[in-house]
DNA sequence: TTATCACTTGGAGTACACTCCAAGTCAAGC
DNA sequence: GCTTGACTTGGAGTGTACTCCAAGTGATAA
């Protein structure tokens, strides 16, 4: 596959593609000899991998480190292991970070909807704005 | 209370509070005669209501809005519920995204730790690396 | 009264993650 | 052979959100 065949098919530019490729966080993509980038199977596979983490926030930095450690070989499974733990820990604080705040957004949009019938804005328990 | 009160309080640093009040992402805080910041009640919830909005990624662009909305009194109130609705689905978009990528990590580090006992990396489904 | 120290402002600098651009190369169609 | 167009590289530019700094001011302690 081409970078245009492949960035439509993962919904990243060309330009992302490269400079994910460029810094490390998916391994050197085989080129035809012209030197024009052809994506295979594998490759696809790192790049679907890279678009899922990022859209999650997991930080380039780590991608890029557990990109390195697959590409040295079944030495490093533990090493990668730990690295997604440690991501997973990450992740699941910053996920209970959002539901608190959906939980008060959704106060915050019923008060609004209360107040949009009676004309009162009635926050509750804290000195909410 | 004073700006390094504030700061402890809420574990925001002294620079955060003062940018945060001169883009408008809170509304302007009263002063002392001699112009240093004197936070009331009212700036704290402010400051609360920020942090907890910012740490869930909500875009500061949104909050500064929401903000001046809120200062214009009541017949803001359905344009305020509008703007809060519009970024809860956008939370609940992300969240579903990172809901994806746990997922993801859990049956990474599952297969990660089954190779650290049998020193065989079976990835199931998808050419998954 | 003089020194200290927390505070003030406006503006510059930093980190992260792209995103764009210029200059050049290569394969295919006219 | 020449043009077109997709590709290549290295490097510069952008947006978001802080974070730091220099120069100055005012209140308190010695």
């Amino acid at each position: 596959m081409t970078i245009t065949e492949v960035s439509k098919k993962y919904d990243l530019s060309a330009d992302t593609l490269r400079y994910y490729e460029r810094i490390g966080l998916i391994p050197p993509v085989k080129r035809a000899k012209s030197g024009v980038r052809d994506y295979d199977e594998g490759s696809c596979a790192w790049i679907e991998l890279a678009k899922c983490m990022r859209s999650a926030g997991i930080p380039i930095e780590a991608l890029i480190e557990y990109c390195a450690l697959a590409q040295q070989g079944d030495e490093t499974i533990s090493a990668r292991k730990e690295l997604l733990t440690e991501e997973r820990k990450k992740l699941h604080k910053k996920m209970d970070e959002m539901q608190k705040t959906l939980e008060r957004l959704n106060y915050k949009i019923d008060i609004y909807e209360k107040a949009e019938v009676t004309g009162i804005l009635s926050w509750d328990k804290e000195k909410d704005v």
